[in-house]
DNA sequence: AGGGTCAAGAGGAACC
DNA sequence: GGTTCCTCTTGACCCT
């Protein structure tokens, strides 16, 4: 990286400033109407409230340093830095959040409402039209895919605890019918109780008999 | 100070 | 076997 690539920077991160929490005092002093730069594998942007941020972490972080080997060749794309490339900063305050401008964010949630997935070519295409990296896209994206699923998930909740309650309420009505049915039906209702059917003179003598027949075996 | 939000890390599953 | 997705977790930042 030349000198003169970064004139534009006026951040100090160029000069070894390392860290949000510099980025956000110079900000205030100098970056109030810059709302997009970048600067080595710096990239910086005001949030919504105007303050600067590393767009990128650099990841000097404690695990990605650990970042396998394999994972870097399987996301060629992914800026996972090494600590040669940004070691100038202190690797304790590694891990900047990054915020997406409102434009950015627009765009991307206008995307997802037409397709909630990215081919490879879309991915780059937005990814260059954002000026952002492509793993930044993909990871908004799955952010994005899991948030409306536990938005989803919150709403099936709701909806299976509202029905759950309506057959509760139905299963005590019901319960409390059968009981006055039962009460309806009991002795102490004898006008309720089915009565004795009527028999002409030979059925009643037939039924007779067979009395008889049963009380003698 | 503590809780909420969200970008990013990590690891495993699924797919081709 | 490489790539993408899902899921859970972490950590930075914001808000009250």
């Amino acid at each position: 990286m030349e000198e003169s690539d970064h004139e534009e920077c006026n951040t100090g991160l160029c000069l070894g400033l390392g860290g949000g929490h510099v980025a956000k005092k110079v900000k205030k002093q100098k970056l109030l109407n810059k709302p997009l730069m970048a600067c080595f594998d710096l990239a910086f942007e005001l949030s919504p409230k105007g303050e600067a941020m590393n767009v990128y972490n650099n990841n000097h972080n404690k695990k990605g340093e650990r970042l396998s080997l394999e994972r870097q060749q399987n996301y060629p794309n992914a800026t996972y830095s090494t600590d040669s490339e940004n070691n100038n900063n202190n690797n304790k305050d590694s891990r900047k959040k990054l915020r997406l401008t409102k434009e950015q964010s627009t765009i991307l949630e206008n995307t997802f409402k037409l397709h909630n997935t990215l081919n490879p070519v879309q991915k780059q295409s937005l990814a260059d039209q954002l000026n952002l990296k492509t793993r930044q896209i993909e990871v908004w994206f799955q952010n994005r895919r899991a948030r409306t699923k536990l938005k989803q998930t919150e709403v099936d909740y709701e909806l299976l605890k509202k029905h759950c309650q309506n057959l509760s309420d139905e299963n005590r009505r019901l319960k409390k019918e059968l009981q006055e049915l039962k009460l309806v039906q009991s002795p102490l209702c004898p006008q309720r109780t089915p009565s004795k059917p009527k028999m002409c003179s030979s059925c009643d003598q037939k039924m007779l008999k067979l009395n008889e027949l049963e009380n003698n075996n």
